[in-house]
RNA sequence: GGGCGAUUAGCUCAGUUGGUUCAGAGCGCCUGCCUUACAAGCAGGGGGUCGUAGGUUCGAUUCCUACAUCGCCCA
């Protein structure tokens, strides 16, 4: 067989995946057996696969293979996610690039290009995610805005509604003027910036005088109501029942006192503009006072501010400091550095803006989700999660669900007469609704108005579990009662609350449980500067790049090793490497194992057949210890655990004994078992390298047509001889001991050795493995020294090589001397615990058994050494 | 300003009820090897007073307190 040295994913990668997709591996219907069920975080349709997607769909696709194999019915839905404003911001770009502007196109036209961009984006990440090997039931994709989807979030609304959870309200949001439209606080990012504070005075109506506010924002002044200062100020004190004059647009304002006012901040003297801070706003309702809103939606000064008209908010704000200058209002002005929110999206800085807008009640309807992650009904991987939710759940607020949009889902609400309105799932619902409660029979669909917005995007995927499976429009379907709850949801932690917790709360409300047992919470991937990666830095590499240069498989493995939950990823060009190293190593076993030429006359020697149980039993642990590590979602240790299998134990111990003499064929037995041993540790590492493993699987022997190691059976853990594997143990270290006496004298390897060991040391079945590997003539059990030998020392073994050359006793006598004062010095730490009455008084017997033993031990080699260095020095 | 979490080897991280020769792993680094599966490899090696200062304890990387630094969330 005529195998190459490197291993070329390329093809494999191909094939294979169209064998799966050929054979409807990946398929999955409700059947008698244990669902596995995992829903995607439906990428946005704006979006090419990153590293963050690269990261998060190899840790489903790993948790889903292995359930798979592990006999589940393993379902993995996919889908994307319409993402309004990002799209509509997206296709507004792509029409303005093409000279159209939104404003000249209907709603109808609007959306129609919208569908477009979506056909044509939307699958980019669905089909970059095949190349990566995900194993997704691709039959049941599906789609945030898609036709059942879409129905569903209107019947939930209209749901919602009725029971009194959603409601329109004046509200401060946040808007953005760029994009025309209310972003919600988790869109909204806040930075430090370099700003100014003006410090203007306002005439005192009746008396000489002024008082002097520090503002960031004096164009705002035109929408000043008040001045406040706290009650405790007595600098203020004088100016109770007082009214001021607002600069510029000269408006009598009352002076009020109120405890919100921060007596240490600028004057001491706050200005009041209900309109445009929260916090105005706030004390505003409080205090009764006028809201004028200077702005108009896209941030230019509005008609009833008076002044600077139709100027855009930062021109107005060098008029307005011009205007208060000449005046002689203002004060001065001093460098400033606060806190700016600017939208995600369109990065525009925010304007708390009056809105009218709808509400979702979140206080009731969430609390079955906040007990759900509290009484571990739904448990957080990491853990520390759970804090952070609950303080979020505990303090949760009404969530603003409307988007001043069109590509979205529309709001179902039709007005009639004057802003009166009905909610209904169709306009011919809604006539018979607005027909009754406005008592007038004759009104008609032309007297009808729906709602021009659309729905927050969260608002579809929080349904995202449940509408998977159609479980909105048909609750009673086969789908949705066989594969929900979903088993884990894999994603990261910055959106556990605008979208983890809303589909926990919505899972209950339309399901009466939760949508998901387990959610594992992967690290954010970022580069070595422990930047995030993003397009505007350039610092992310391009995954389908990474997966030609290191092969799918590879690119999974970097991905993974250095990833444990929680943590940040910090991507590294040497993590897919390690990964396609590690694939090559595989291969290259492979290569052996295949070429080896096999007579079956020959009998097993015992090396071989002591190397076969080990490696056996050495599986065996192995396999509890992935087990346990996929329990507890530590990925990363289950993947070292396999690579440690595969690596250390099988390549470098097991494969170098069985390994025959050059040129000699090797005996059947053993090589039909290591064929065995080689099919486990492929079936082992599938789910973390599906495309190299199925490939290896194919070729080990024979296989029926439509056969695949993706559904395989996976090995179970077993019981194992733990003494067998110490007995190994002791093997490596007398092997390791004997490499280094070969190493230090320049021995070279073809030169047989004879090893003397101390009574009990050696006589095991692996004697046979220390002569296979150390080349050695004999092992000779003696007591006492041995003349002209190397020694080492083991426990409290002491070993021998003799050496044809004799030894150098100088540099013998140095080595042990070493040693003896390592162990004296242990063996001193030792007594001075054992003779601290306290100790042996308060300390568990166990501890103090061991204590005793490692005195034991210490005193036992130390006598050793000495001996030797008494036979040396003689 | 409020809350949460972290600080262990050059880097990224484990360390499971405080006690085995317990200070670990991977990568990187250093040394020696083109040994007939693999140089994308093999054999070895160095490297940390476990953030600082106290406290509890016979015993602290582990528990408590304060401080320092960093990160995240919320206002």
């Amino acid at each position: 067989m005529d195998i190459p040295s490197k291993y070329e994913p390329a093809s494999a990668e191909n094939r294979w995946y169209s064998y799966w997709m050929e054979k409807g591996f990946f398929r999955s219907n409700p059947d008698n057996r244990e669902p596995y069920t995992i829903i995607i975080p439906p990428p946005n349709v704006t979006g090419v696969l990153h590293m963050g997607h690269m990261l998060n769909n190899t840790t489903q696709d790993v948790l889903i293979r292995r359930a798979r194999m592990l006999g589940f019915n393993a379902c993995w839905v996919p889908g994307t996610d319409h993402a309004s404003i990002a799209t509509e911001a997206k296709v507004v770009g792509k029409l303005r690039s093409e000279g159209i502007e939104k404003k000249s196109l209907t709603r109808e036209q609007f959306i129609v290009h919208a569908w477009e961009w979506t056909h044509k984006h939307g699958g980019i990440i669905l089909e970059q995610l095949k190349r990566l090997g995900a194993s997704c039931d691709w039959d049941r994709t599906i789609f945030t805005m898609d036709e059942p989807r879409y129905n569903s979030v209107i019947k939930v609304f209209v749901d919602l509604y009725n029971k009194g959870l959603i409601y329109r309200g004046v509200r401060m949001i946040n808007w953005d003027p760029q994009a025309l439209t209310a972003v919600s606080d988790e869109e909204v990012v806040y930075t430090e910036e370099k700003s100014k504070l003006y410090y203007v005075r306002y005439k005192i109506v009746g008396e000489e005088g002024y008082v002097t506010v520090a503002t960031t924002r004096p164009e705002t002044i035109l929408g000043d109501t008040a001045v406040c200062a706290n009650p405790a100020d007595e600098r203020f004190s004088h100016l109770k029942g007082k009214h001021v004059i607002v600069p510029m647009v000269n408006r009598e304002v009352p002076f009020i006192f109120d405890d919100y006012v921060d007596m240490e901040f600028g004057t001491g003297c706050l200005k009041i503009t209900p309109a445009h801070d929260i916090n105005d706003y706030e004390i505003g309702l409080k205090y009764n006072l006028q809201t004028i809103d200077i702005f108009n939606e896209n941030g230019t000064i509005a008609e009833v501010a008076g002044l600077f008209v139709g100027k855009d908010r930062f021109e107005a704000r060098g008029l307005a400091e011009e205007e208060l200058r000449s005046t002689g209002a203002l004060v001065k002005v001093e460098d400033y550095i606060n806190k700016i929110g600017r939208s995600e999206r369109t990065h525009a800085i925010i304007e708390p803006k009056l809105s009218l807008q709808w509400f979702l009640k979140m206080q009731n309807i969430s609390k079955p989700a906040l007990d759900a992650v509290m009484d571990d009904t739904v448990r957080l991987f990491p853990d520390k999660f759970r804090n952070v939710y609950r303080h979020w759940m505990e303090n949760v607020r009404d969530w603003c669900i409307s988007r001043q949009l069109w590509w979205g889902q529309r709001i179902p609400a039709w007005y009639y007469n004057n802003n009166e309105f009905v909610v209904a799932e169709h306009e011919e619902e809604a006539l018979l609704l607005a027909r009754k409660a406005s008592g007038n029979p004759g009104l008609t669909l032309n007297d009808l108005r729906q709602d021009e917005d659309v729905l927050d995007t969260w608002f579809s995927s929080w349904l995202w579990p449940l509408t998977c499976f159609d479980g909105i429009n048909n609750p009673d379907n086969e789908d949705i009662k066989y594969y929900y709850p979903s088993n884990v949801l894999v994603t990261a932690p910055d959106i556990l609350f605008f979208w983890v917790a809303r589909m926990i709360i919505a899972g209950f409300e339309y399901r009466g449980r939760e949508p998901f047992g387990d959610v594992y919470l992967t690290g954010m991937v970022r580069d070595k500067q422990k930047r995030k990666m993003s397009k505007s830095l350039g610092n992310s590499p391009d995954p389908i790049d990474l997966i030609d240069k290191y092969g799918a498989d590879g690119v999974r493995v970097g991905m993974l090793l250095c990833s444990p939950a929680g943590n940040d990823l910090l991507y590294d060009d040497s993590l897919p490497e390690q990964g396609r190293n590690f694939a090559n190593k595989i291969w290259n076993a492979f290569r052996l194992v295949m070429t080896m030429s096999r007579d079956e006359a020959i009998a097993q020697p015992p090396a071989s057949a002591a190397a076969v149980a080990w490696m056996r039993n050495t599986i065996d642990r192995t396999l509890a210890d992935i087990e346990d590590s996929f329990v507890r979602y530590r990925i990363s240790d289950a993947l070292m655990q396999a690579y440690k299998l595969f690596w250390d134990d099988f390549s470098g111990w097991y494969l170098e004994i069985i390994k025959p003499a050059f040129g000699q064929p090797m005996d059947g037995k053993t090589h039909s078992q290591t064929l065995v041993i080689f099919e486990d540790l492929m079936k082992i590492l599938h789910p973390f390298m599906p495309f190299i493993t199925e490939e290896i699987w194919q070729s080990l022997s024979e296989r029926k047509e439509g056969s695949s190691i993706m559904v395989e059976r996976m090995p179970l853990p077993a019981p194992f001889e733990a003494g067998m594997l110490q007995r190994f143990d002791m093997v490596r270290e007398i092997v390791t001991g004997i490499r280094a006496v070969r190493k230090d004298r320049n021995i070279p390897a073809r030169d047989p050795l004879i090893l003397c060991a101390s009574p009990g040391a050696t006589g095991t079945e692996f004697d046979a493995v220390i002569v296979r590997i150390c080349n050695l003539s004999e092992i000779r059990v003696v007591e006492g020294k041995v003349e002209g030998a190397a020694s080492f020392r083991i426990q409290t073994h002491e070993f021998f090589v003799p050496l044809t050359d004799g030894v150098d006793h100088e540099e013998e006598i140095r080595k042990l001397e070493e040693e003896l004062v390592y162990q004296e010095g242990f063996l001193k730490s030792v007594l001075q615990k054992l003779s601290n009455e306290k100790f042996v008084a308060n300390a568990p017997e166990k501890v103090i058994t061991m204590e005793r033993k490692k005195e034991a031990d210490a005193r036992a080699r130390i006598a050793t050494i000495k001996e030797s260095l008494a036979h040396l020095r003689k």
